[in-house]
DNA sequence: CTAGAAACTTGACTGAGTCAACTAATTCGT
DNA sequence: ACGAATTAGTTGACTCAGTCAAGTTTCTAG
């Protein structure tokens, strides 16, 4: 069956089946690894789950863990007749009991938990330490977009600029102004450029750039580069689509104009296009004004591109 | 139990085993929707195998999806029994068959086929595009770190330039060759300098790149640009850790002196540094001479560049 | 040509998980 | 406040997915 993905939403669902079925067969190997143990893959899970959480009652663990009622009465009174399990009556309903783990209980639990981190640890310890982040960040990502997750504390981060960076913001900013304005390829180029200048010519006394990061992945930036004494620029601003709302904008903004402060700049200057509506709100708020507008051809459109200043 | 993670390492195996269990759960889930169809979970696994790829053997299947031979042998029995399945006597190996699906194995699977679609289509639907975009990335980017990269029946592609190409190629490299070599950000920007010029000043006449995508990632690339009507020169080959060994820089490679020679170029030029094993026998491989080398300091390091030659 | 391995097949089994029927406690609707 | 419906848990009876070991036939390596 040659399924030639028709559009993007196939393309979509023929990637998640295909993940579905990849991790079918990696958790298949990974459960493998338990059976030379004395339980079942479903006890593991079990004991895991009274290992993790206190005061579970038996309902709770039949319905978290989708397990059959009697199937899960039976398991239970097999640990309580190994002596690895308690049930105590809970206080405010007569039908349930709250079930932990006895020290026995903790004990058999023991090696098993430690095979199980111990395997997760050697497959980690295959990759680089680059990848690894990457891996677990992607993990958090599917996990809180599948609704399995609460977000973090923190729900992103700043930092500077690392080896990948500006070849990652080139090709979401392409990629983003391709898809969304219809941009052509001389805008990515322009990012390159930027981008590859602000390197070249780095001063960090007087020039700085921020990554924001969500789940160990990229998802905004924004560069400050220095054209005079008394005149900083703001550059390449932006966040990704996935993660707006967040406030993400408004605090890379707000570390330019902390950081142009403190450096002794008296304007922070920036250039962007009447059509970027969300950008431009934050400017506003931030107390930019707009000096100067001019029309333009780039990028294979006409244009409105707007000056937008700040004296700091 | 309160787990508070140690170290970053402790960190990570934590978020990996909550990946897991969650996964498990998401494909409980996900296999229960299935249970109003004749066949157990085994045997749709099965179907799907035989129905995306031609000429598997008893053998591939169990291997492939971890099934024990005789409860292998039993259902497939089952299967052609009810007219689902024919098998074929292999011409290499008498003790084989191969296995293919009839029209009515095709019939069976087809409804199942439709409703895990669906459901994976109206999963996706509830999230925002940019989610769902973010979503499946993250699902493939898991995948791939976890060497799970399934073979096409193509084992890659070739394309020409689109946008978001050059920021990706600028990014793998320069993450690239930081890790491998130790080599600093001035690389990455250089990268980028020379794919925005690339862009900026292409010329489809007389320039051409190629990106070799693999699985629906790009996983190589290189350009071709002119410098005077007599010479060309290569730049900017690339292949992913993960896809080489497949040809891929020799084809890319070829595909650079196949446009050269058809422009009419007499020389094809181009600079590595010693350094680069791989892409030296590549083009060794394909004709091209060592003419210069001479001692540099760049990205950080001290390397020994080369200039290869290859006449049209 | 032979020993050992690979590709199945078959018989005998186990035990994980299902289903339905039951008791007892709790909650809901009016 | 009272009966009906719901929820928590238990138990018996069952099924069928998956395991294990012992076989047959074919292939391969020495």
């Amino acid at each position: 069956m040659d399924h030639v993905p028709a559009s993007p939403q196939e393309e979509q669902v023929a990637a998640f089946r295909a993940f579905s079925r990849f991790y079918t067969r990696r958790i298949g190997l990974l459960e493998e690894h338990l059976y030379d143990s004395p339980f079942s893959l479903t006890e593991v899970r079990v004991i895991y789950e009274l290992a993790q959480r206190a005061g579970l009652t038996a309902s709770d663990l039949g319905r978290d863990l989708g397990l059959d009622a009697g199937y899960l009465s039976r398991l239970l009174k097999r640990f309580e007749a190994k002596g690895l399990l308690t049930r105590t009556p809970s206080k405010t309903d007569a039908r349930q009991s709250v079930l932990s783990l006895t020290e026995a209980g903790r004990a058999a639990f023991a090696p098993l938990d430690r095979a199980s981190h111990d395997q997760i640890a050697a497959m980690l310890g295959r990759l680089s330490a680059a990848d690894r982040e990457d891996l677990v960040g992607a993990m958090r990502r599917v996990q809180r977009l599948l609704g399995g997750a609460p977000d973090a504390d923190e729900p992103f981060r700043l930092r500077g600029l690392r080896p990948g960076d500006i070849g990652w913001v080139v090709h979401r900013q392409g990629l983003l102004y391709a898809t969304e304005y219809g941009w052509d390829q001389t805008f990515e180029a322009l990012v390159a450029e930027i981008a590859a200048a602000f390197v070249k010519r780095f001063d960090p006394a007087w020039e700085n750039a921020w990554i924001a990061e969500r789940d160990g992945g990229i998802v905004g930036s924004v560069f400050l580069v220095r054209q005079s004494d008394e005149v900083a620029k703001l550059r390449l601003l932006y966040v990704e689509a996935s993660a707006r709302g967040l406030g993400i904008g408004r605090r890379l903004v707000e570390e330019c104009i902390r950081f142009a402060r403190e450096r002794g700049y008296r304007t922070l200057t920036l250039w962007t296009n009447d059509i970027l509506v969300s950008a431009r709100r934050i400017y506003e708020a931030a107390g930019f004004r707009l000096v100067e507008e001019e029309r333009h051809h780039s990028f294979g459109k006409d244009l409105v591109g707007q000056n937008w200043n700040l004296d700091l």
